[in-house]
DNA sequence: GAGTTCCTCCGACGATCGTAGGAGATCGGC
DNA sequence: GCCGATCTCCTACGATCGTCGGAGGAACTC
């Protein structure tokens, strides 16, 4: 295999990504932060999702007096990387290229992207 | 929501991209190109992969003779455009510059890629 | 017309995922 | 010292996914 296996279903990865966002935290805080988000979960099922994470080694917990505070173990990074990979794997034949233009070509860019995208264009042309 | 829900595992991806590389066929058919692509698979287990797949309107069928003939009922670019947006909304905040940017670092592209992506370019800036 | 082969249909099972309730410890306030 | 809030731990359940076996029917083969 290429890599590592990040596997993950939405519901951990957006409380991956709380931690992320919100930095580490007992169950309760993130359980709030998900609230504020819209997603309305019960307080055990945050608890799950946390043992679970912890269980694939995504986030570490340390007790802290009365509760549990957790804390991410992968990056985002990391994450987006291997997700990224995925889909190219999985749709694009592993080919960045037609991704990337369809990309440029289906979203817009902010100006100050797109000047940084020629820079690295201008780059690549120099090189080869 | 931002579009409809593509929703398949990576067994049913699979079988998909079977269909669309390949062309129309039968459970057998698809079958051995899988095991041509070293996905070892029971003929029932491509069966139930085709029957849930034409039940999330994925595929289509229609019994020629003896067996039933399937053919893929959505184009690889819808499912490739709702799964890079998934991994867009869920890790870059639906952003696409960072990804873009990511992507044209760390992959390799073709000349005659980073000539379209010029183009592409050069276009943006014209109509700004 | 019996055997072999190929097909469909149906049921099933274990793993994972999203969801949650209840039991039981513990703490803080009064 | 009891009460309510809060926490952990354990259990569970329905849906989905990947996997497949077996029953039963049609067809070819001789």
């Amino acid at each position: 295999m290429a890599g590592p296996e990040y596997d993950l279903g939405p519901a951990e990865l957006e409380v991956l990504k709380v931690l992320w966002e919100e930095g580490p935290g007992p169950v309760r805080t993130v359980m709030n932060a998900l609230h504020q988000r819209g997603r309305k979960v019960a307080y055990t099922t945050v608890q799950t999702m946390l043992t679970r994470l912890e269980q694939k080694q995504f986030v570490r917990s340390d007790k802290r007096g009365l509760a549990y505070v957790y804390k991410p173990a992968i990056s985002r990074e990391k994450i987006s990387r291997s997700r990224l990979r995925t889909l190219l794997e999985q749709l694009y034949d592993g080919a960045a290229g037609p991704l990337v233009l369809q990309l440029v070509k289906t979203e817009r860019l902010a100006p100050d992207e797109i000047a940084q995208l020629q820079q690295l264009i201008d780059k690549l042309d120099a090189d080869s």
